[in-house]
Parts: structure tokens; sequence; C-alpha cells
DNA sequence: ACATTATGTCAATGAGCGTTGACTTACCGC
DNA sequence: GCGGTAAGTCAACGCTCATTGACATAATGT
């Protein structure tokens, strides 16, 4: 109790000093550990770690977790390389993407990401408007024609639920299955495409 | 501070005891619990007390958390009233279902539910499995007609992604941008019965 | 009646986590 | 060089929550 030894400051080479530098790897960790674990399981310790930073860090930079959380949360939308895709090979590029085994990437991790939030009732709300702007716009700008707005919907909705079921299945569909279900899938895009 | 009331056993008309009731009121509650905040917000105190029980009867009843958590999954699935369904009335009733507010029933619950076991990594492969068996295979049945395992998997995917639109959406859609959305709507589950 | 068991109650423990403030120290303008 | 500020580190507080074990008592069979 007596003398507390004064740890002399080991050789630790503190971290470089460069704020952006470590905000950047912060909200880069915070994007993977809140699309692999959701917001309640992901720990700030564990994010700070990742990023090689302290967590206290976190508190200075988002002033909190719900703040790193709405900051991963926006960044987390891409830019929307929707414009890189043909509009006529469009349905059937989706119909072999859907009937394949969900890539372990970026892109699905942003997804799983996405959907996490919308199932909470905490984070719903601030989704919503997030997908108004960055998701539906583009499509609508992207499909054009009449009735974009309806059509945007229906759009998103009939992808996110594909998303959805290639989530859960798991793996790639085979054989029969496999070209009925692209047949549909194709189908049913060609019409929403197709104008209304 | 003096004396500490010893309070005298009152007339708390302990619980009924009927074991089987208990663990069926505590399965309800964690039923509607996890469904309205997940997993990891949904508290045991908070199911206990809707249940009218005691915290520790659930690790004995079901040893603890994640079992009860299996089993109110398990529970969720409804016997799918799906065969009360008018099939030539299905698609334009879904089409309303789905242009209108979520409801605040249990069936959003469950759902919501579903949804977010489909979402943590713990809970996925046993939701693949009880979504092969409780949910695709009554589809299944009730489409018949050729290629019913693709059409049945497109079928469960399409409705899935507008459970998920309307629960981002928040609210009913109106006017022309409803009436639009709706006969998209209803045209695709049309095609998908219709066969193919 | 009595003993046994199943059912329900209560209080405490211990871990995990977000948050916070005090303390170092590298960096940069002067 | 020098001082000030921003960047980074550390330790600890306080809260929530699942878990656990000890205890009380109704129900049941003999």
């Amino acid at each position: 109790m007596t003398d507390v030894q004064i740890l002399s400051r080991e050789p630790v080479t503190p971290r470089r000093r460069d704020a952006q530098a470590t905000r950047a790897a912060i909200l880069e960790a915070a994007k993977a550990q809140f699309a692999r674990l959701g917001y309640d399981r992901a720990g700030l310790r564990e994010i700070a770690a990742e990023a090689g930073a302290d967590v206290s860090l976190i508190k200075r930079y988002f002033g909190g977790k719900e703040g790193l959380f709405t900051e991963a949360l926006k960044a987390s939308f891409q830019p929307d390389r929707l414009k890189e895709w043909d509009r006529a090979a469009f349905p059937a590029d989706i119909a072999t993407m859907m009937a394949d085994a969900p890539a372990d990437e970026a892109r699905t991790h942003s997804f799983q990401f996405l959907l996490r939030a919308a199932t909470s009732p905490t984070t719903a709300p601030l989704l919503n408007l997030a997908v108004q702007e960055r998701f539906l716009l583009p499509i609508r700008e992207w499909l054009g024609g009449a009735d974009v707005h309806a059509r945007a919907r229906v759009l998103a909705a009939v992808f996110i639920g594909f998303l959805v079921e290639r989530l859960i299945r798991g793996e790639a569909l085979e054989g029969r299955e496999r070209e009925v279900f692209m047949a549909h899938v194709t189908a049913t895009f060609d019409a929403l495409l197709g104008g209304g």
C-alpha cells in the first residue's frame, strides 16, 4: 500500500498523432462491428481495439455510442454504383446474383447493417430518412418514366426481399430450382423496368 | 431506521401454483418482448414481470435467456393460416396490406422477431431450418403446381421484401402512389400464382 | 397428519459496458 | 527553443442485467 510503483512509461511507442486517420479507423472498425454484431453486442472497447485506438477517443470524436452508430450508418450507404448497371442486363444479372450464395464482402456487411438497423425501434426512424435520400432517390433517377415514386418503392422492396432470402438460404441454388428461380426473378424485374 | 418493519407476509396472494400456466405465460411474454426489443434489449426481469412470474423461474423452466429465446423463436411460427387465404383474392389483399401502415399486432411482432433473428449470426442457422420446415413447406403445399420449390422461394422473398419496405416506410401510402404501388404488387403476385 | 416434492420468492453476486475525468506527451506556431 | 493545444492514455465509477443459491410454502401422496 505504501509505495505504489510509479510505472515508468514504457517504450509503448504511442500512437502516431493523426486525428483524421484515427477517426477514420474508428469509423471503419465501427462499421464492421456493427454489421457483424449489431448495435447492442458491438462493444466500444472492441471497436477501439480493432482501430488501434483508445475507447475515450470515441467519445471525443463521436460523442458516444449512438453518435458513432449514426455516423457509421450514414457511411454505409455506398455512392450507389447503380448507374453502372446496364438496364437491359439488369434483371438477368440480379437473378444470377440472387441465385448464388451470399458473398461475404463489405457489401453483405453493409446490407446486414442496414437490415439490422431497420429492425431496431431505436434506429428505425433514422434509417427511414437515410433510405429515402440515399436509396430511393437514386433508384428513382435511374428508373425514370412515369410514377417513379411507386415503382421505386416496389423495386426496392423486391430487391431487399431477395437479399434477405439469399441471406437466410446461405448457399447457392442449383439445377432446375436455380433455373426456375432465376426465370421468375428476371421476369419480376423486367415487369418493373418496363414501366407501367 | 431502528425497527425495520418485518413485513408480515402480506396478503400477496402468492401466485397460484401451476407450472404449465406459468411457463406458458413466460413464453408468451418472451415472444412479445423479444419481438419488440430484440434479444439484447429484452430483459428477463421485464419478461418475468409481464408474465407475473419471477425471474428465477426462467432459469428453471428454460435454462436461461438463450433457451427462452430459442423456444420463443420456435413458438413464433404460426400454424400458418395460409390456407384461409383465397387464392383469387390473395394478390389484391396483400397489396392492400402492404400499402397500409404496418399494423402493430402480434403478426408484425412475429415478423420483426424473425427478421431480427435472421440478422444475427448466432441465431441465423437455427432460423434457416425453421424457415424451411415451417414457412417454405406450407407455402409449397398451398402453391401447388410445377416447380413449387423455386416458386415458393420467390414468393417468400417478395413477401418478405414488401414487409421490410412497409416496416421502414412506417406509414400508409396515399393517392396515386398508393394505387400504382398496389397495382404492381398485385401484378407481381399474380404472376407467381399463375404458375410458370 | 405428515413428509416430500414441486412451485414460487427474495436478495446478492459478479461480469460487462458506456461513460468520464485526470493525466501525458507529441506536435506546431511563434 | 518554448509554450500551448490537441491527441492519446489510463484508471475507475456507476449502472444494468443475467445468473445463482438459499429460503418459504402450497400441493400431493401415503
